[in-house]
DNA sequence: TATTGTTATACTCTATAACTATA
DNA sequence: TATAGTTATAGAGTATAACAATA
């Protein structure tokens, strides 16, 4: 259902011109905006050349814009562009409607109950809030 | 979450050699044993070339086998070697198992409600019991 | 001609390792 | 020497299109 869930949003968020691994660091750039390559390599837990890609995309976008820092000049302090402001707000929403579908079959207090027990679920499993464990590769 | 939970299974999984692509496709051919190629594709949304790739893998492992149909020789109907229903056994106790540990955050009271919050946003959604989106190619 | 399965090919995603610039 | 980022390369997964065997 996950893999529904996903596949649903992807297409909506398709009409920004933006795909999955765009939103994810998206939103991570807007949380936390300065923030360098490496620390994003970290926290999404892949390896630096492959934020290199993300982050390429991004900016061939005209979503983010990496700006050099004059104290350290080795690394890049990422920062959200007007244009990347914006989507991340039409995001937002995107996101809001997609719950709101996909729990369509619910009403207010079954939301609620099941928000409580997936939370239940994500706290017990050590789940970090807001890294989406896609971008890691898959064990096999 | 539905990533973690996918991403726990394939380690699990990972001990009897099978990679969830295996495993989804195994489970099918187990609970409909003899059906072509062509009728898996067509109910995973997938190309048939793919179903190829995926068949040679788990015949490559000794899990299936093609037999050729004598009254059509076009198609192959596929079954499970005693090997494969072995898996397939050790992989329902995997199942549970897994489904145990992701929800050890629940008691029974609590499961029962999530499951049946579940079903019905499946229902709603008219996901296909049994088939994981995960087959088919993300939009992009 | 139509259907089942296969092969050839190309493209995307991602990791590893070597490399450049800066500290 | 160490760190931030980049490039070159290789491997896996997957679709498209052409193909062979059979009907």
């Amino acid at each position: 259902m996950g893999a529904h869930a996903a596949a649903r949003f992807a297409e909506r968020i398709s009409e920004l011109g933006v795909i999955p691994a765009d939103a994810g660091l998206l939103r991570m750039i807007a949380t936390q905006p300065g923030r360098s390559q490496q620390s994003l390599a970290e926290e999404l837990g892949v390896v630096p050349s492959r934020v290199v890609a993300l982050v390429d995309n991004l900016e061939r976008k005209g979503l983010i814009e990496r700006r050099r820092n004059p104290q350290d000049r080795r690394n890049y302090a990422l920062h959200l562009t007007t244009e990347g402001t914006h989507v991340m707000t039409e995001m937002r929403g995107i996101g809001s409607a997609h719950e709101d579908d996909i729990c369509a079959a619910l009403d207010d207090t079954q939301r609620a109950r099941l928000a409580a027990l997936l939370e239940a679920i994500a706290a017990q499993q050590g789940l970090t809030p807001g890294v989406h464990p896609g971008y890691q590769q898959r064990p096999r």
